[in-house]
RNA sequence: GGGCCGCUAGCUCAUCUGGUAGAGCACCACCCUUUUAAGGUGGCUGUGCUGAGUUCGAGUCUCAGGCGGCUCACCA
């Protein structure tokens, strides 16, 4: 589909609506008129006069033409801007046939000011009485089409300008997107957490199990790796003191890309000495509560389908097991049995806890539709957590699930530099692996005990604005490259 | 990587079983001094994703390729 894509096609391929457009264009210049035009001062914007209108009060605004009503002597448009849309209105026998002629220069999709008095037409609608206008951006190529807009989802991702200016609902999730990243910022910094920036660029990459994407450092003689998660970073702040921390960023993984996964997504990640898991689950329902509070999402009724109405739940793994499946897995003597029985799929070779774990994904995640706290997952499925005191089985350690899918991930930081070492080594036995020899150092320096919490911000989006896809909140989602044409 | 589905005008979509493509919007011309999916009259617009094959004839059938979507696999 490539060909659909305007890609500076040879003039000869122009269609003839572009080469109007150029004509135009090049009439207004040689008139001594700039089509691409300057500085504009605005005096407002198209909501605050449409929200706070006042009659006869003169305005100046800028914006695209976003339609246009002809009407032989005058002339309806509509204009808009990031924050609504506002109408123009233009007369032949108030501003002369010559700037009446200009004003008929403007093409649906240019950039333009205007200048006018605010007015109301005999429908009601608040309107600009054009006096003066100014050429911002002649736009040469037509918008998608008016009434339907841009619907086809390899341009809306390719070319998301035209899917920002033609589908206001694509708009709107951005903008929640924007409002929900700083709100959190807010929440946390008002918390006392202070943001830090850690290495994207890693010669381990460590704090999680990914595959990573690899690239070199010329004058280091290097090769590094994109971070998969900041986590071993974050923690070394632990030790130097910084004591409550946050990072809200990008992570990259060398993996499947799927309607839930982009290559590269943001993940928040904070960690709090002194506290512990139960702090971060505490704090993952505050900061969920706080944000709804401000996009005035109501927690019962505003996500439909899903109930967040705190307390969420909270069920161990092997609870949860119990419930969906019927089995027991503490008690279970074969694991391998139960899962053919139940139908899940699992390498031969696995181990139990292994095994457990997929059946867990293939029964249990799915179903988990309003918040769930799932806890007292196995101790070895978390190398970086710290075994509960009262059974050392299993991890201090929770995972929220909404909507079926994972959003959040917590842990008591596994801080003895010995039990660390030991889960490293065993991590990578046999995989030719290097472990970060440097962490357990910093380890032994004493971290305080921490809790540390991370959210996937892009799926928190998704289920804050009920999108489907990631790579609806994602303004450039990963694509193969369009084909160059030769 | 596997399976299924999609790709037709700038955009949104039609084109039943094979007979060399249409509508609306947009665009162009003319008319129109409060319209708002403005309206009226007339007009222009195509590499039917690409390539090969079958056929007298392919947008339509077959094969290969491209891009995308969903899904499975992968994925702490």
């Amino acid at each position: 589909m490539s060909d659909k894509v305007d890609q500076q096609a040879p003039a000869k391929d122009e269609k003839d609506f572009i080469l109007e457009r150029k004509e135009r264009l090049k009439k207004l210049i040689e008139m001594g008129i700039e089509p691409y035009g300057r500085k504009f001062v605005r005096t407002g914007t198209m909501k605050e006069y449409t929200d706070g209108f006042e009659e006869g009060k003169q305005v100046t605004v800028a914006g695209r033409v976003m339609a246009w009503r002809g009407h032989g002597k005058t002339v309806f448009a509509d204009l808009r801007d990031r924050t609504g849309k506002i109408q123009i209105y233009a007369r032949k026998d108030e501003l002369g046939d010559a700037v009446f002629e200009l004003f008929g220069c403007i093409d649906i999709g240019d950039v333009v000011g205007v200048s006018g008095k605010l007015v109301k037409t005999r429908t009601g609608e608040v309107t600009v009485h054009v006096e003066t206008f100014t050429f911002l951006s002649k736009a040469m190529m037509p918008l998608p089409e008016k009434w339907h807009g841009l619907k086809d989802i390899e341009t809306r991702y390719r070319q998301r300008y035209l899917d920002l200016i033609t589908n206001e609902d694509v708009r709107a999730v951005f903008m929640t997107r924007t409002r929900i990243v700083s709100l959190i910022r807010k929440f946390l910094d008002d918390q006392g957490y202070i943001e830090v920036e850690t290495p994207m660029m890693q010669a381990l990459a460590g704090g999680a199990v990914a595959k990573p994407f690899k690239t070199h450092h010329e004058a280091l003689s290097t090769d590094l790796y994109l971070r998969i998660a900041p986590e071993l970073f974050l923690k070394r702040l632990i030790v130097g003191g910084l004591e409550k921390v946050y990072e809200l960023n990008r992570n990259f993984r060398n993996e499947g890309i799927s309607r839930r996964h982009n290559p590269e997504f943001t993940m928040l990640e904070i960690y709090a000495a002194y506290e512990d898991y139960g702090t971060m689950m505490q704090l993952t329902e505050d900061l969920v509560v706080s944000v709804c509070g401000v996009l005035g999402i109501d927690l019962k009724t505003g996500i439909p389908g899903i109930d967040l109405t705190t307390p969420w739940r909270r069920v161990s793994i092997y609870d949860a097991l119990k419930e969906h499946t019927g089995i027991d897995f503490k008690t279970c003597g074969n694991v391998k049995e139960a899962a053919v029985k139940l139908g899940v799929e699992f390498d031969k070779t696995a181990k139990d806890h292994d095994v457990v774990n997929e059946i867990f994904e293939t029964c249990v995640e799915k179903k988990l539709v309003n918040p769930t706290f799932i806890t007292d997952y196995p101790i070895v499925l978390c190398p970086l957590a710290k075994a509960k005191k009262e059974d050392p089985s299993v991890a201090e350690r929770f995972e929220l699930y909404v909507n079926g899918q994972e959003i959040a991930n917590a842990y008591s930081e596994l801080n003895d530099p010995a039990i660390q070492l030991e889960n490293f080594l065993r991590q990578v036995e046999g995989t030719g692996k290097e472990i970060d020899a440097d962490y357990v150092r910093a380890l032994e320096h004493g971290m305080p005990p921490a809790g540390g919490l991370g959210i996937g911000i892009d799926r928190l989006v998704m289920l804050l604005t009920k999108q489907d896809s990631i790579r609806d909140v994602i303004l450039f989602p990963q694509l193969k490259p369009e084909k160059k044409e030769c």
